[in-house]
DNA sequence: ATTCGCCTACGAAATAATTCGTAGTAAACC
DNA sequence: GGTTTACTACGAATTATTTCGTAGGCGAAT
């Protein structure tokens, strides 16, 4: 059996995988100096913790040559979906549509976003109208 | 000048200031009853924790009785804010769009929600037509 | 007055997460 | 060939967070 335990990353590893689905697979050192743009850090403890997150099945690694190419093994969706459930859960207690709301209040959305979320709220109110209909 | 650092709180704080947002100022006994419905620790624990986030200005407690009445300082908007702003920023960099209907996409919401999240959106796109005029 | 139950205070252990120094190695360079 | 440069490996220190045992106090019940 393998050792696939469901480890949820840390808030530095949080900072590692964003930039890695961002880009793509990297090296560390572009990981890291991207992240040295935002935050001080040297380069062995951006290694480290790289390397910890290897183990922790977090991301895989190619190293067929001598520097190292790392990919995100865990999916982005899925951290957004834990992300926003955990939010729901317990900031919002429950209500999505306060989330919304707040997201939306406090980050300006384009003309065409709010159009966007409209259609889905749309969808989403025929849906329950077809399985009403059942 | 008081100290008034901006500490933000940690996992476990999170816990107890969701209690006390929820019910009010309570006692360490309230407090620890309740979260221990859902997790496992002792109520020393809780006490400690609870002493420390006073110190830190998370909490403010009345101890004119022998059992002290612990209030949260912190608002809990202010934390919804920013924790909504962080995912924005990281998760899902820059676009409120996305997480409203991830929000929406994996949390079920009533019709009564739909439509004032609707109304919402109603809102925005009228404020956003008047400055236009102007 | 003694015991019992519940409370606070607080040191300190246990655990988790982060940071970094040092060593070793291979390729590129002079 | 010797030196410089850029990597990896990894132990271990540091810092942050969580957990809990133990001590002492106060009031109600016996």
């Amino acid at each position: 059996m393998k050792n696939l335990k469901l480890n949820k990353p840390t808030e530095s590893e949080m900072g590692i995988l964003q930039v890695l689905w961002e880009k793509g697979p990297s090296t560390v050192r572009e990981i890291h100096d991207i992240l040295s743009q935002t935050k001080e850090a040297g380069y062995t403890t951006t290694l480290k913790l790289m390397q910890i997150m290897n183990e922790k099945n977090l991301l895989k690694r190619n190293d067929e040559s001598k520097t190292h190419i790392y990919t995100a093994v865990i999916k982005k969706e899925s951290i957004q979906k834990q992300a926003v459930s955990k939010m729901i859960n317990g900031l919002f207690k429950g209500s999505p549509a306060k989330l919304v709301m707040h997201a939306l209040g406090n980050h300006r959305a384009s003309k065409e976003e709010i159009l966007e979320i409209k259609k889905y709220l749309d969808e989403m109110e025929n849906k329950e109208k077809l399985k009403n209909k059942r």
